[in-house]
DNA sequence: CATCAAGGCCAC
DNA sequence: GTGGCCTTGATG
């Protein structure tokens, strides 16, 4: 493996930063324990916070444990020592950790892999596996499931774009900066962690066991804190592994454009991307792979005959239950010319969209694609037509589609963006920072997150837990919300420590201005219908699940469109929310308070020029915290109810968060 | 021209 | 079907 290029690329990391998926590091790899690698697998651990570990190391490679056994080469290494990385990134191949060739689809694997994966796309193979879909896939048993191989492959990142279906050889593809960058990310992770193996001598690491669920880590600035989640108990007695670390936010994957589509910094944070989900279902799953960068897993007749019912009506389906079948020319069992029609369909219905909106159809594939939830990967792999077939298979409204379409599709153009060029209500009289703020706002991801999810859950699911849906899509957005925090002005100077308090006594009240402001100013609706018929009360979420505090909820909607609230006015609330100054304990109060004021400021400012026809719009505003955070107080009180009494979901950070404020 | 990530080949 | 090795060709 070359690395000649590691150094100048290092520069580029911090900007080029995504977050990496470490999902997949093995449970049972010594490396990864010793190196510290703060991802997924379950390696480091618990006795961390939460949200301390709330990072995500830099890199795609699906959570290789390689960058820990880098560290792990030379543990003696000092800070100045830099690593050797012709050394250092000995990479295993992550879906089976043989030797890895070099980059290969993605990502670093395995010759062995690569060829199996290319083999597995361009013949659209179908295969099933005969036991429950979750075979370990090392390098003596790679062969014995291709289903679960496969599954893996995707799981860690491979990328079905990458295989050509004009099988042309030679030349570069897309893939060509991630990787650049990637290298260069393990560089630096490289010497981040011998660092903090260093450190890490003072600690106290051990095995975590099987639980691969919610590593996480915080950051302030450019610091982190690896470990373990601990699952429902946040402790300040941390193993002190304090790494100088970039957070990386994944982009959103789109078959056409960017190509670092790294998993969702929430599936990454939960270190679930791609896990679990296989366990759940219908026997008889079945891996279809379509031409184009197409995948489906579907769930189809089992043996048993427990066949889906949400399911039956798709053409794409393969019945192909047993064995291993060879799908010549039909794409996924349907005969080529159908095949054809359908997939003629779906790029008309992509021009359509791109005709329509400023996003490409492809992002919203990509939404479904990589912002499925963390239990669900089967679900971002649904093909265009697909997706529509589903929507029509589910019965659901064409209003009510088109409503879901539009909410994404018309997401980048909405308030904020709108807003913040010049389009919205708000502009003027907008300070440089409340426009910052306001740039700095993705409500499209928002958006894309929140159906991305809904969509997947309920996919070929007869019916969902609701309030557990609601407790996943809670949890998704406190994800979004510490990732919106810890990129914050203010905010992101501040250490973990206080990131971590402020956070703990802000999230419920942001949770609810969000919502508000996503009804406001993006028409977000009030309920929705799921894919498999049932309906989810939008508005709920809102109200973190106390549907009787929707008059209140509506009051406050009512004063604020009384009082003009727009996107300026929504961040600045925002920000009040996060940058307490009443927050017991904060290190750096001084920081916390000059932020509050600056914003303080600028929202009088801000009320006064732009908003001069509001009397007294500022205090006004001012006002309605109070009645957000009674919301949001009740709301945090019933779900913590909920899961004491083994209602709600454990093992969340939305949980974790209700634990936290009440030690 | 060197690099390297695609696809191809073919012994097993 | 697998996987190691080879060929190709865009990129810098």
């Amino acid at each position: 493996m070359d690395l000649s290029n590691l150094n100048e690329d290092d520069q580029t990391f911090i900007e080029d930063s995504k977050c990496m998926d470490l999902s997949h590091l093995s449970d049972d790899d010594p490396n990864f324990i010793e190196g510290g690698n703060g991802g997924g697998g379950g390696g480091v651990s618990g006795s961390m916070d939460g949200l301390q570990q709330y990072v995500a190391v830099g890199g795609n490679g699906g959570g290789t444990p390689v960058s820990a056994a880098a560290a792990s080469v030379n543990p003696s290494a000092t800070g100045s020592e830099l690593p050797d990385t012709k050394e250092g990134i000995e990479e295993l191949c992550p879906v089976c950790g043989d030797k890895v060739s070099g980059y290969h689809y993605g990502l670093l694997t395995c010759e062995s892999c690569k060829g199996f994966f290319k083999r597995t796309v361009q013949n659209k193979k179908v295969y099933t596996c005969v036991a429950e879909r979750s075979c370990h896939i090392d390098k003596t048993q790679r062969k014995r499931c291709p289903f679960c191989r496969f599954q893996k492959c995707l799981e860690v990142g491979m990328k079905l774009e990458a295989v050509r279906a004009d099988r042309m050889r030679g030349g570069r593809n897309k893939f060509g900066p991630m990787y650049k960058r990637d290298r260069a990310r393990k560089l630096q992770m490289m010497r981040q962690r011998q660092m903090a193996v260093q450190t890490l001598r003072g600690g106290v690491v051990t095995s975590a066991g099987a639980n691969n669920h919610h590593q996480f880590a915080m950051l302030a600035g450019d610091a982190v804190t690896l470990g373990q989640y601990p699952g429902s108990t946040i402790t300040s007695s941390v193993s002190s592994l304090h790494i100088k670390q970039e957070i990386q936010i994944p982009q959103v994957s789109s078959l056409t454009s960017s190509p670092d589509s790294s998993p969702s910094p929430i599936a990454v944070a939960l270190g679930q991307a791609g896990l679990g989900s296989l366990t759940t279902g219908a026997s008889g799953t079945t891996c279809v792979v379509n031409q184009h960068s197409q995948m489906t897993l579907q769930i189809v007749a089992s043996a048993n005959g427990n066949n889906n019912n949400n399911n039956t009506s798709n053409s794409n389906n393969n019945n192909n239950s047993t064995g291993v079948t060879n799908m010549s020319g039909a794409n996924g069992g349907v005969p080529p010319s159908q095949h054809q029609q359908h997939h003629q369909q779906a790029q008309q219905q992509q021009q359509q969209q791109q005709q329509q909106s400023a996003v490409p159809a492809s992002t919203l594939l990509s939404v479904n694609k990589m912002w499925s939830p963390p239990s669900s990967p089967k679900n971002y792999l649904l093909s265009a037509h697909q997706q529509q077939q589903q929507q029509q298979q589910h019965h659901v409204p064409q209003q009510q589609q088109q409503q879901q379409q539009q909410m994404v599709v018309d997401g980048g153009s909405s308030s904020a963006a709108a807003t913040a060029n010049g389009g919205g209500s708000g502009v003027k009289g907008m300070s440089p920072m409340i426009r910052d703020f306001v740039q700095g706002l993705d409500d499209r991801e928002w958006q894309s997150s929140l159906f991305g999810l809904l969509q997947n859950q309920t996919y070929n699911q007869c019916e969902v837990d609701l309030f557990e849906l609601m407790c996943k899509v809670l949890d998704q957005n406190l994800f979004s919300q510490v990732d919106w925090a810890r990129n914050s002005v203010f905010f992101k100077d501040l250490k973990v420590d206080d990131q971590m308090k402020l956070l703990q006594h802000s999230w419920s009240d942001m949770l609810v201005l969000d919502h508000i402001h996503q009804h406001m100013h993006n028409n977000l609706a009030n309920e929705i219908m799921l894919h498999n018929g049932q309906k989810f009360d939008l508005l709920a979420l809102g109200l973190l699940g106390v549907t009787s505090m929707a008059d209140c909820f509506a009051q406050v909607i009512d004063r604020l469109q009384e009082l003009k609230f727009d996107v300026g006015d929504y961040i600045c609330l925002k920000f009040l929310l996060l940058l307490n100054p009443d927050v017991k304990g904060i290190g750096n109060s001084k920081h916390v308070h000059e932020g509050h004021e600056q914003v303080l400021k600028a929202l009088l400012d801000y009320c006064i020029t732009a908003n001069s026809q509001v009397q007294d719009k500022f205090t006004k505003l001012l006002s309605v915290l109070p009645e957000i955070h009674h919301i949001a107080t009740r709301g945090e009180e019933s779900l913590y109810l909920k899961h004491c009494s083994g209602g709600a979901p454990t093992q969340t950070l939305l949980m974790e968060m209700l634990h936290a404020k009440r030690k």
